[in-house]
DNA sequence: AGAAACAATGTAAACGTTTTCGTTATGTTT
DNA sequence: AAACATAACGAAAACGTTTACATTGTTTCT
């Protein structure tokens, strides 16, 4: 049914071996021959079966990525970035998506192993050594999230905390709330260690509560438990906490950020158009997303057994949720 | 390396062949060979190697789709379905997002109809011709667009209208404006429809506008427009276009729902978080997308030529932008 | 000029399955 | 009991590539 490389052979008058090699090693045949198949693979609209050819080669041509949640769209911008650079080196990419369950993310990432040369892992969840035992069946990178041995993509959220909290000093503020997100994330831990760090320098206080689910919910709720402490700025684990908190205040009729300011952690869309719009900070997604399957590339390629761990800059962005305290 | 067939085979003591039937066609072999093939194969942690399966059978055991943006909760939404649904049924997704770019897609959609059995094409853009040259290469199912012997599944956006008009009616609204979005978009073509209808069947007047880009930048240009016009309500395209024509009447002192109504269109997350909540339509997107993978596994194993266009209830979601017209 | 190296191409094996066909054992009908 | 259908299995071909090896013709070296 479809053209295969037979009939690209009998075209070109040559054997099916010149036209594999006009069309993978081109250096090895004779440019003469060589125009003539790339004519005849033209002509006839040849695409070369990847199935047939990933089972003699045992490179499938595809990357996997699996993420908690699609409809977050802190991993639909990453995965943006990945479908990018591994459409340019001519790779496909399988996601999946776990529900947010350990249980599925664990099956799917040994289902995807199979059919990949490498998986691009976003998942907080699942755990160490199942990590580990992936990691020995396929290449594996790992996405904000720091594993020893394994190659890794990180933004550094370390370092967007502590631009946050210079910006709020800046601004002369002296009592800060933080509001934790999930205990066992490493992007939560890191931004407590930005934090701690951060405000220990600059001699102000610290008053960390939580942890509270990382959504708008969760946000409403740890609102109250702020104001009890009462700082003159909350700091939320990321946007969408952070716009809880916002409509909680709006609703006690406080005003931000006039009485209080208030932080994200992300800038997801919505932070620029909410109102007032989120002061935040900005994750470098699809550069994140890129860098991961170079990672992934490389291992593949170069077979160098050096494990890259690459940190990525955040960047605050200042709207218009932070201003100096009350007097 | 990896442990294939005949690993099992010999483990199990029969020929490749009673493996490979006791795995894919159990009722071919005896009960008690069946268990020794079966015991060997999870003993020996066997998992078929689906490029020398697809290779034979013509079967990849992938689904492609493709899709604007993956940045749009929207397409995430039906991505989330496409991708529960399909490895309920063992197969897994690519996935391509063409940035809106309709070189891209179709190129996208040539390079993915090579790899799968089937696509799922999501794009308001890529024109009629293109998608039935690739109807004709592999299997395609349409999302939201209805086209002549093209399944699809599709999500009654002119009920949704209906609705709304419907609500608004109620409500004893009798001037309203439509915001355009894309003209080309069958979306859009189907929102007016419905719109049209329901209006005249009302009897009440309607102005259109636009088209205006269906984003947030569309709704502050468009409001400023519909206000001119003097309505009472104010439907738009969709959700981020209703935002940001919330945001400019706050802006300009306009208070909604007391003086104007605002409905938007497509029910993302923030239209339940902004303030006030808006008023919208849910679309079925999850269930659009598994209804999507159930067609092209139905056209792919069946082998009936019917053609199925189906089409799935939007709902709507009645918040706080709309209310009775000032008197 | 003869040998040796090399460049360009063809032949055929290999990758891991599925499936056709043939063979043998097991019932079933006359 | 003979003939025949049927069930269970094995041998081998096939899918479309890549690549190791063989072959040929051409250049380079001594």
């Amino acid at each position: 049914m479809a053209v295969t490389i037979r009939d690209v052979a009998r075209e070109a008058q040559v054997s099916v071996a010149t036209v594999s090699r006009a069309l993978s090693s081109p250096d090895l045949v004779r440019p003469a021959t060589r125009d003539r198949v790339l004519n005849a693979a033209a002509q006839l609209g040849y695409q070369p079966n990847r199935a047939a050819r990933g089972l003699i080669t045992g490179r499938t041509g595809n990357l996997g990525i699996v993420v908690p949640d699609l409809n977050n769209p802190f991993f639909t911008g990453v995965l943006k970035g990945v479908q990018a650079r591994a459409r340019q080196a001519d790779y496909s990419v399988f996601v999946a998506d776990s529900d947010e369950d350990r249980a599925t993310e664990e099956q799917l990432l040994r289902a995807m192993a199979k059919q990949v040369d490498g998986v691009i892992v976003c998942s907080p969840g699942i755990d160490d050594t199942q990590l580990y035992e992936a990691a020995g069946t396929t290449s594996v990178v790992m996405l904000n999230r720091r594993l020893r041995g394994v190659p890794a993509a990180l933004m550094n959220s370390a370092s967007g905390m502590r631009q946050i909290v210079d910006h709020l000093v800046a601004l002369g503020h002296r009592k800060l709330v933080y509001l934790n997100g999930p205990r066992t994330s490493w992007s939560n831990k890191e931004r407590r260690r930005g934090l701690r760090v951060a405000t220990q320098q600059h001699g102000v206080e610290l008053i960390e509560l939580g942890p509270f689910p990382p959504r708008y919910e969760g946000g409403l709720q740890a609102c109250d438990l702020a104001l009890a402490a009462e700082p003159t700025a909350i700091m939320a684990y990321n946007d969408i906490m952070a716009l809880g908190v916002l409509a909680r205040l709006r609703d006690r009729g406080i005003v931000v950020p006039d009485e209080v300011s208030v932080t994200g952690f992300d800038d997801l869309m919505f932070a620029a158009l909410c109102s007032p719009p989120l002061t935040t900070v900005a994750m470098p997604l699809m550069p994140a997303g890129m860098l991961a399957v170079d990672l992934l590339l490389d291992g593949l390629n170069a077979g160098t057994t050096e494990v890259r761990q690459v940190d990525l800059d955040t960047q605050l962005i200042v709207r218009a949720t932070t201003s100096p305290p009350p007097a």
